[in-house]
DNA sequence: GAGTAAACTTACTTACAGGTAAGTTAGATG
DNA sequence: CATCTAACTTACCTGTAAGTAAGTTTACTC
């Protein structure tokens, strides 16, 4: 067999766009198995049980925002600016997939979820948070954005707002994140 | 047997409370009927299929809702004290059991449930966006209320944070809907 | 070219899900 | 008192899920 496949990575890619649109227990390995064209028990080699693969996943889906929020800081790239690519990357992932953020799938069914898996996914609303806390108050530091109260709970609501946005247009096949997202850059940027 | 059990009503109450918890899938028959000292096919004589006790649930909900809605506004509730019960509902439902709304625990996985469910769910959220619409429209025209923007769009922002809110609670397990909520009183009430 | 190890497949087990058909019981009704 | 029916229970079926053990192939190494 040949070692450079990348199937372990495929299983994943695969893994998270139905944890997206079904979540985690609405997906089975048959079904990346089928999609791939690999059998049920190669999934098992690479992850021996379904939450080693959710935990895999997570953890990536955590690299990638990480790097990103680097990427776009390094770039020192203006807060208006970061912010409408937060809103922007929803409105994206919203529109006619209807899919939702990994997080926001897997939240739901927490509870019986593994400790590894709930603490990944603080984690990463630790990480969105921190980003966003201080994008806002760096913001209205500078001017370029308004906003009552403590930027923590402004970047409480904001990301509430987003995640539940992305549900109800999941549900309503409707694009309520651009909506709500323009609704906030109508408060905000003045 | 007696007429007069009311197994019906227990089980649309206890898989009320496990799809609150656990989302549509993470529950089964079993956990109902052990909980109710009954027999699984009892459940399947009240619900012959999972989706007809799903329904049930919901439309249950959605007139629960309604008859709420309807006492507020035959008491002529103030609309900031409209807004407070729908806030305080919210958290009280959130803390300690962190527990989601019905609607929000079948979104995520709404591709998969019947087309009955769907409607019905849309249904609810099409109750909850119009009176709070209408509320806050009559708020902000009386004076009691500021914000920016379409009332129906200040409805969808809030409506999408309290329910992003309630996710967040249960994954950190921390009252976020509290925090979220007092986020817009101190924007709306001024 | 023999051996080793990664990357699988084959073939299975166990558990539990939703669902059904046929029988049982208790209470109201004629 | 016999009977009818609502409200169940018993006993099953089928599908599918996660998971495993043992064998197979491929490529690299010594």
């Amino acid at each position: 067999m040949p070692r450079l496949s990348n199937t372990k990575e495929k299983i994943v890619d695969r893994a998270r766009d139905l944890l997206q649109h079904r979540g985690f227990g609405g997906f089975s390995y048959r079904d990346i198995s089928t999609d791939l064209g690999i059998k049920n028990a190669a999934i098992h080699y690479h992850f021996p049980t379904k939450e080693d693969l959710g935990l895999a996943l997570i953890e990536q889906y955590i690299d990638d925002t990480r790097a990103e929020i680097a990427a776009a800081r390094g770039r020192a790239m203006p807060v208006r600016q970061q912010l409408d690519t937060y809103f922007k990357r929803a409105e994206c992932e919203v529109e006619g997939v209807w899919s939702l953020c990994p997080m926001g799938a897997m939240a739901p069914s927490c509870e019986s979820l593994s400790e590894p898996i709930q603490r990944a996914l603080v984690r990463f609303s630790d990480l969105v948070l921190e980003w966003l806390g201080e994008a806002l108050e760096q913001g209205r530091r500078e001017g370029g954005l308004a906003f009552e109260g403590d930027p923590k709970s402004k970047a409480l609501q904001i990301s509430s707002a987003i995640q539940g946005a992305r549900q109800l247009s999941k549900l309503r096949q409707h694009n309520v994140v651009a909506q709500v997202a323009d609704q906030f850059r109508g408060e905000l940027y003045r």
